[in-house]
Order: structure tokens, then C-alpha cells, then sequence
RNA sequence: GGGGUGGUAGUUAAGUUGGUUAUAACGCUGCCCUGUCACGGCAGAGGCCGCGGGUUCGAGUCCCGUCCACCCCGCCA
């Protein structure tokens, strides 16, 4: 028996390949055994290419053998398939390999599910996860991963950026989430963490004069995860010397637009603009899905003087807002249907939901008997609306309601299908608020992070320390939102160490504790720093709009459960007391010792 | 930390008001089959009904606890 030496991919060959003596190496997908002839297909991440076995040859005996996922290695004459039997739904579809020689390479197990059902559960997936990735969904994902990063360095290269890589191993950030700590062996008792961002690495990289700089960045974070939230993630980092916010937003315009153009065949076009107190006042958050309008109405004002004492007491008081939306065609609802919206808006934390319903000859609501049916049709026209529709109202604290409104406003986006797949909808929201109040520490802290710039009208508030005003401050900041997810978030750093301690003071950070935190940060802001800034891609966000997947999960090749366990390595997992001893935390109890 | 949904053959699911031997499809094993590609036919194996406790003559089914997975809130500058 010959050498066998691979010379085509199962997704290769052509009906103009016909007649030509291949190798091919790959998986068995599916094996049809007709008794005296069997076809086999054999799957790489390339495709998948018909193997017939004829009974006049040996091979026969070994294609007996075979079963799923076997790795095989035949040797075999192309054919082209008869018309008759030519496969118009496989890439290899015209032709089949006869084949002459096989030889099993590595026996398989019958896997603990079949790698063709796309509805085995997730826990499964992750425990066989190197099973769950030969699946073709799965290698398609991680192929437009590899796209995705291929073409974001291809234009950032051409942009005049550096690919720099910054340390894993660092020192804590400040005001950020829960910091992964690794114990430091030659430093007992110390720690580094590991970076929630190369946040002030990148500013560094500025004071250093490399101008721009781009990372595509791993990052972990110890905080509770979501479906688009894993503990450790990558962001697309970069920064930029001698700009502001416009020149930030229009290079990262063209990187879209490049990007959905190449890997989606989309022209994005102009990414629109708005404000944060225009985001939230609208849509109800500040990353609003601009695929479909249901906007938000303020009726306020309007229920100032209202006999409904619940909205009265709203609109009278100090942070008080009453919000509702218009669900057009929907006066049909019914009253289960309407209880479960009460849930849909609990999770924003509102207490009820009122509904005005329009049928036609006939207004219907549970607070009927405060409006008479003239003045319900009055603020339902007034909030955009029309005989047939339902108005639904939210009455509570503006945070509250607007949570409570955008949470309801997405469920039924979703619920009535008005959301517009075809297209992904960008919108830059900028404008944020600079500080926000934490009441449980009685301070201020930062919204984005404290090396942002504020808006030049606010500095002298902030240099003077001006706290009353600080609600109104706003920053340079920005976040890029795509279909309703945050995919990119930035800022303009300041680069003046007196505007930076002024935000030490505000935020209550002791210079000596910013000095013990930061100090060396702190300093090099001394050594003639740029104006500059940047942004933080959420690159597996990307990928998964890029693959029409809510997953996160589903882009990432080897993910964390919602606990943050890796069921296939079973990690986190107990050490050896010895290794603790080494690192000097035996004082804390090893699992090892757990009853 | 809180809320929701789910956990039944290898997999995906069904399982009524608590009541004989817990179903089906796919997968798996064996036999048959020379043109399939969701191959087909026949036969067969396969279950601590997540785990622990309770109610009951009797629990997959009811109750309590617990673990795991997913989704949401908190949290994530």
C-alpha cells in the first residue's frame, strides 16, 4: 500500500477535476451502506465530498467499518457524477470520489450527541465543546471571527496605526469592575491583576508618542454574565494623539464602513448622532435599537393637573416622568396579553403599566373612570396615535420609567416582528453625563471612566469643584450602538494633570490613594502629554452581529457558562496545598480543605 | 444576591385528575439491500425520570430543599 499524502480539501473538487487520482483526509460524516456499494461523506472544515465504494474494490471491506467521526485517509479517481444523480445542494455535489484505498487514520466513539441536531442543549455543547465546534455553524462563526480581526488589522495598518501588545499580568484599574487576581510567588502576599482594559497602557503609549495604536485586546472582568457577557473578552483597543471627538468618530466611521461592506456586503452610510438625554428621552436607554421606531412619548406636562392622582403626584414631583408609547393596530390586545407587559415593565422597576385602548366606538382602560373617553382620545392622538391603537404608560422616577418603557418597547419590537433584519442600524450616542451619584457611598463617580475630558463649557465647573453643578456636566464621551448593543465605547482623556486631579477630587480619591493606585500614571502625565483619545471595540459583539447569533458564546471558541465555568476543562478547580504554600496565601482556606 | 424557564433512554422531546411493563423520533448494535445523499427494510439493546428529603397504600407527576444549564434584574467605569 502506497504513501497517503493529502492533495485536495473535501471542499475542492469540481467536475473539471473529473478523472484525476485525489488523496483526501477527513472526518466521516455519514455513511449509507447499500449492501454492495457505500457511499461515505467526508467532512473538513472546507466542505464535504462523496466517497463512493464500489463492491469490485478492496476498500469495500474497510468502508464497512467505518462509522461517524472516524478520520480516514482514501485515495481515489474523481468521477463525475450522472446527471441524474449530481447533488445540486453540495459544493461538491457534481462529482464523487471513487474510492480505491482507505485507510482509518483514528477510530471515533459514538458522540454523546449528533453533530447534524442544532438543538442539543448548551451545557452538552460546552462539556464536548471540541465535538460542538466541528459543527459547520460553529466553524463558520469562528471563520468570520478570523475575518473580522484579519480586516480590522488590514485597515487600521493602512490608517498608519501599531499593533502593540500590553501586559496581562498588571497592576488593578481604578473604579472598575471586580479584578481577577493572580498571586505574585516572588512577591508573597501581592497580586496583579489581570486587565479589565489596557486602559492606562494605551495612554501611556500616547505620553510615548506612538501616535496610534491599536490591540485586539483580551480582557477579563469578575462580574456576572449575561448573553453577551463573558468574563473574559476581547476588545478592539485603540487610541489617538492630536484629535477630538470628530476625528475619533470619522475613523471609526470608515472602519464600519469598511468592515460591513466586506464582511456583511452592507453600505452603512452616514452613522447617525445623538445625545444621551436624546437616547434616553426617545428609546428609554442609551444603547436604543434604531431598527424600528415605537418611540417614547412625555406626557408629563400633560398630567400636571390630572385627577389620576398617581400621575399627578408624578408629574408634580422632582424627578418624576411619565412616559408611554403608542402600539399601533394593537387595540385587540387582550387582558393576558396586557398582564404579561406588567412583567415586561417590572423589570425595569416600574409599579404598574397603564394601557388606553381606542377601539373603534369603544375607549377601554383601567384608569377610565379619571379620563373621560374624549380627553383618552386627546392623549393618545397627542402621543401619536389613532382609533385602533393602544397607548401604554409608565408613571415613576425618570430612571425608572425609562428603563421600564425601553424594556417594553424592545419586547414588543420583538413580539410584533418590527424589527428590520435586513439592514443593521448604528448610531453614535454621545453626550454623556460626566458623573453619576452613587447614594449608597454618598459620591460622585465616573460614568465612563475617570481619565475622561469633560466638555470644554463645564471645566471651569469642574476646576472649581463646582458639585452642584455636576449633574449637568457632560463628557467626551461616545459609544458606537449597533442593532440595540453597545459595540464600542470611547472617550477624549484628559491631558492635563490639573483638570485630572480636579476629577480626583470630585470622585473622592485621596491624592495619596491615587497615588498608591496610579501614581506612576499620574506622573507621566507630568512628561508632556498629548491631547488624545480613542475607543474599545466589544469585538465579540461584532462578530456576533456579523454572525446573526445572540449568543456570545457562539463566537467564542471555548466560553464560560452563565457561573463562569468551563465545563469541558472543569475549571475553575481546586490546587494542590503546595502550590498555595509557594504562593504564600495559605492563610486563606485552600478548597483542598473544605468539608 | 434576586426573579423566570428548564432538567425523563446517547440526543431531542411526549407523559392526562398521582395508579399495570414510562412513550416517540433520531442516534446506537445486528442482519438484508448496487445509486444514495434526511438512503431504505427487518430485528434488537438502551431509563437511580438531575440529586436529597417529605406527603401517600402508591410519585416522572404533589410539597420542601439542593445542584446544573439558559434568560432577565442587580452588577458590568
Amino acid at each position: 500500500m502506497s504513501e497517503y499524502k493529502r492533495s485536495h480539501n473535501c471542499g475542492d473538487l469540481n467536475a473539471k477535476d473529473d478523472g484525476q487520482e485525489v488523496c483526501l483526509m477527513g472526518w466521516v460524516d455519514t455513511r449509507r451502506d447499500h449492501g454492495g456499494l457505500i457511499f461515505v461523506d467526508l467532512r473538513d472544515r472546507y466542505g464535504l465530498t462523496q466517497i463512493v465504494f464500489n463492491p469490485n474494490q478492496d476498500s469495500l471491506h474497510v468502508a464497512k467499518d467505518l462509522r461517524s467521526e472516524y478520520v480516514v485517509a482514501i485515495k481515489g479517481q474523481v468521477r463525475k457524477r450522472p446527471d441524474a444523480m449530481v447533488n445540486k445542494k453540495m459544493q461538491t455535489g457534481e462529482i464523487e470520489v471513487e474510492a480505491s484505498e482507505c485507510k482509518i487514520l483514528s477510530a471515533a466513539k459514538t458522540p454523546p450527541f449528533q453533530l447534524d441536531d442544532d438543538n442539543v442543549t448548551e451545557a452538552l455543547r460546552l462539556k464536548y465543546r471540541y465535538l460542538d465546534l466541528r459543527r459547520p455553524k460553529m466553524q463558520k462563526n469562528l471563520q468570520v471571527r478570523h475575518l473580522l480581526t484579519n480586516h480590522i488589522r488590514q485597515f487600521l495598518n493602512t490608517q498608519d496605526f501599531l499593533e502593540i501588545e500590553t501586559p496581562i499580568l498588571y497592576k488593578s484599574t481604578p473604579e472598575g469592575a471586580r479584578d481577577y487576581l493572580v498571586p505574585s510567588r516572588v512577591h508573597p502576599g501581592s497580586f496583579y491583576a489581570l486587565p479589565q482594559s489596557p486602559q492606562t497602557l494605551k495612554q501611556l503609549l500616547m505620553i510615548s508618542g506612538y501616535d496610534k495604536y491599536y490591540q485586539i485586546a483580551r480582557c477579563f472582568r469578575d462580574e456576572d454574565l449575561r448573553a453577551e457577557r463573558q468574563p473574559e473578552f476581547t476588545q478592539l483597543d485603540l487610541e489617538m494623539s492630536f484629535v477630538d471627538i470628530e476625528e475619533v468618530k470619522e475613523l471609526n466611521q470608515r472602519l464600519v464602513s469598511y468592515l460591513w461592506k466586506e464582511l456583511r456586503g452592507q453600505d452603512v452610510g452616514t452613522i447617525p448622532t445623538i445625545t444621551y438625554d436624546e437616547a434616553m428621552n426617545r428609546y428609554g436607554n442609551d444603547k436604543p435599537d434604531l431598527r424600528f421606531g415605537m418611540e417614547l412619548q412625555d406626557i408629563t406636562d400633560m398630567m400636571k393637573s390630572s385627577s389620576f392622582k398617581v400621575f399627578s403626584d408624578v408629574a408634580n414631583r422632582e424627578g418624576g416622568a411619565i412616559k408611554g408609547l403608542i402600539c399601533p393596530n394593537a387595540s385587540d390586545f387582550s387582558r393576558g396579553k396586557i398582564d404579561k407587559l406588567m412583567n415586561v415593565v417590572k423589570k425595569g422597576g416600574a409599579k404598574g403599566l397603564v394601557w388606553l385602548k381606542w377601539e373603534k366606538d369603544k375607549i377601554s382602560s383601567p384608569v377610565s373612570k379619571f379620563f373621560d373617553d374624549a380627553s383618552i382620545k386627546d392623549i393618545i392622538t397627542k402621543m401619536g396615535g389613532k382609533e385602533g391603537d393602544i397607548a401604554f404608560i409608565v408613571a415613576d422616577d425618570w430612571g425608572i420609567t425609562c428603563a421600564s418603557m425601553a424594556a417594553l418597547r424592545l419586547h414588543l419590537g420583538e413580539e410584533l416582528n418590527l424589527i428590520d433584519t435586513s439592514k443593521d442600524a448604528f448610531t453614535w450616542v454621545t453626550d454623556f453625563p460626566l458623573f453619576d451619584y452613587d447614594p449608597n457611598e454618598k459620591r460622585w463617580i465616573a460614568m465612563h471612566h475617570p481619565f475622561t475630558a469633560v466638555k470644554e463649557e463645564f471645566l471651569e465647573d469642574m476646576l472649581n469643584d463646582r458639585e452642584e453643578n455636576f449633574p449637568n456636566l457632560r463628557a467626551k464621551a461616545y459609544d458606537l450602538v449597533c442593532n440595540g448593543y453597545e459595540i464600542a465605547g470611547g472617550s477624549i482623556r484628559i491631558h492635563q494633570n490639573e483638570v485630572q486631579a480636579a476629577m480626583f477630587r470630585a470622585l473622592r480619591i485621596s491624592e495619596e490613594e491615587a497615588k498608591q493606585r496610579f501614581g506612576f500614571f499620574l506622573e507621566a502625565l507630568h512628561y508632556g502629554t498629548p491631547p488624545h483619545g480613542g475607543i474599545a471595540w466589544g469585538l465579540d459583539r461584532v462578530a456576533m452581529i456579523l454572525c446573526d447569533t445572540d449568543a456570545i458564546r457562539d463566537v467564542i471558541a471555548f466560553p464560560k457558562t452563565a457561573k463562569a465555568y468551563d465545563a469541558m476543562s472543569e475549571s475553575p478547580a481546586p490546587v494542590d496545598r503546595a502550590q498555595l504554600l509557594e504562593l504564600g496565601i495559605t492563610t486563606l482556606k485552600s478548597q483542598t480543605n473544605k468539608t
